[in-house]
DNA sequence: TTTTTTGACATACAATACTATATCAATGAC
DNA sequence: GTCATTGATATAGTATTGTATGTCAAAAAA
């Protein structure tokens, strides 16, 4: 049955599990229903444009039309200036909403401030560099826990706890971002975020 | 109604009419009706994708996936190499054949020998230069003329009146090609034709 | 272990594209 | 003026998507 966009097909699939997207949050963002998705990433449905629209516009992907003369250059652009191993901005704009609530409920908090700083600290890391691609399901989860958190009263139990998964993270994605690059582990002179809108 | 690909259903249009290609020559090739052409053209339709691909292919066109950072870099790509103001290769073939009969019948015509030849040239020439887009529609009026005219035998008045039409498209093709350009006449040193494949 | 999440799949109904065909007004060729 | 082409519509029947839900097994989290 499979057309001929196995192309389009694993591209979505590709950029939505770089994106840390479930297929369900996928549909929720795009406003596609997650059968739908499934069926598409399977090649079991022939979309229509709409929800194809919807579906990579939510992946800031756009669909472009490119005349075949000059294919392999458009392609070998994509190939070297696309984002590599990064997070998006979108998981990050999610990431920070999370990431505020929680900041807001600690200056609430009667831990010691020194704690308090220093989370603070380990939580702008997240927000300074760009999370390595085999570490977005991690940090997903982690801004998942952040969300449930921000649900229910920060105790100085549920704070050592965050603390600690927090400190967990930063740890993982430091021996995952540095396998030969310097080892600092300190506040590092990471690439920094580089919004977007460079060409 | 109009979703969100005014972008898609423009260029559609655009390449079909640089292609020469009327909705029903371009049902024909794509294998989507003429109907739905229409209607996407006019955003009355959220064509799906297997249509969608079907179209554009025809048109030497594809579909590509491009992350939103770098669409600036592609689309620059696709402005600077994109074949500028040309007819398509599509064209060009068809074209190339209705002149492959009328040049056969020409050898067998007792004009003067020296008459066939300027026609000869004057078709090569076309064969040799890449047509103005503003042109397209006077040269897919004479490839048809051409055609209608293969089907019957050509007589002195026939002949006569395909040299008169040609050395007009011939005028027209030139007064168009160089705007401010060499105003060269005659066998002039006109870009070749560099059939694809340049990256 | 228990609970949640995830992706694949099912089912029923509504909406719409697709097919095949035809018509029509406008345009242009002859 | 006559005829062909072109693009826009129309209609009727068919096929498929889209929608709303739900189920289920496997994997992961608690």
């Amino acid at each position: 049955m499979s057309y001929e966009f196995d192309h389009l097909r694993t591209a979505l699939r590709k950029a939505r599990v770089s994106f840390g997207l479930s297929q369900r949050e996928l549909s929720g963002i795009s406003g596609v229903q997650q059968a739908q998705i499934s069926k598409f990433e399977n090649g079991a449905v022939d979309l229509r444009l709409s929800s194809l629209v919807a579906l990579f516009r939510a992946l800031e992907l756009e669909l472009e039309l490119v005349p075949r003369t000059c294919l392999p250059a458009v392609q070998s652009i994509i190939r070297t200036t696309s984002p590599k191993s990064t997070i998006s901005r979108k998981l990050s704009a999610r990431g920070k909403i999370a990431v505020d609530h929680v900041m807001q409920g600690l200056t609430q908090l009667d831990q010691t401030a020194k704690q308090v700083q220093y989370l603070q600290e380990l939580i702008r890391f997240f927000e300074r560099i760009r999370i390595p691609a085999d570490q977005t399901k991690n940090y997903t989860r982690w801004v998942k826990y952040l969300e449930r958190l921000h649900a229910m009263p920060i105790d100085a139990e549920k704070f050592e706890a965050l603390l600690k998964r927090t400190e967990a993270l930063r740890n993982q994605i430091e021996r995952s971002q540095s396998p030969r690059s310097q080892g600092l582990s300190e506040k590092p002179a990471y690439s920094l975020d580089e919004e977007d809108g460079h060409v």
